[in-house]
DNA sequence: ACAACATATCAACACCTATTCATATGTTAG
DNA sequence: CTAACATATGAATAGGTGTTGATATGTTGT
């Protein structure tokens, strides 16, 4: 009996690493992280997470389209706006690991 | 009372999003995942990731750099080669987690 | 219908980065 | 010390990508 779970998908398979590599690399970047941290908490229209983080519409919704598509968040149409957040709870967990991952790694030597 | 256990590092900071950006950026290839993934087993040395992943050393070394660098991984020397091992666990709860995520977000409407 | 607003799309540029090849550093055995 | 191996580092290049500004699409009101 292996103490770890079996992962749902096959991480051998490339198609699988290259879907993930994907997850990660949009949230790779500063500014779309910023998107995603600001949909986790409640809905959201694209004018307020502009203005909330102080982007060009136009930029928040290319990153949206990127983070749509890949299935990280999801947009509901109510009136003229549409107001996006969270697929799923998996996002927050991968988050909240990562940050568990950030506030800890310092009991090894930091030799050079 | 919240369900959700307060973060470890405050998610508002400039800094702190950044970091974590820079990690799920490094996750974010995939050439260097596979390279974490091919480490999180056992200590394994570079010319053995080269020659399981079919990449060269050299390449391997340059990844090797930098996930060592954001303390993803650690090397250690024994004899001539070096091998490199994951830090700490939290990688693997990342992973987990976003295969999780790539394993059952089809519920909604697939509508384009 | 039109006007006003919200969001999306397109094209272009600047920047970053993964890869390759050559070279350097470090380690062990003789 | 030298030779052979293992890993690291450097420069150069090709491809990818975030950002911007202009334009288009869609929605609600009058």
């Amino acid at each position: 009996m292996k103490t770890k779970r079996q992962p749902t998908v096959s991480i051998g398979s490339e198609d699988a690493i290259v879907q993930l590599a994907d997850l990660f690399r949009l949230m790779g970047d500063p500014t779309r992280l910023r998107i995603i941290l600001t949909c986790l908490d409640v809905p959201i229209s694209v004018g307020d997470i502009a203005a909330r983080l102080d982007l060009s519409p136009s930029l928040v919704s290319h990153h949206l389209r990127l983070l749509k598509a890949a299935r990280v968040l999801r947009g509901e149409r109510r009136g003229k706006q549409i107001f996006y957040s969270a697929l799923d709870a998996h996002i927050r967990c991968v988050i909240d690991d990562m940050v568990a991952h950030v506030g800890e790694p310092l009991d090894i030597e930091e030799a050079e």
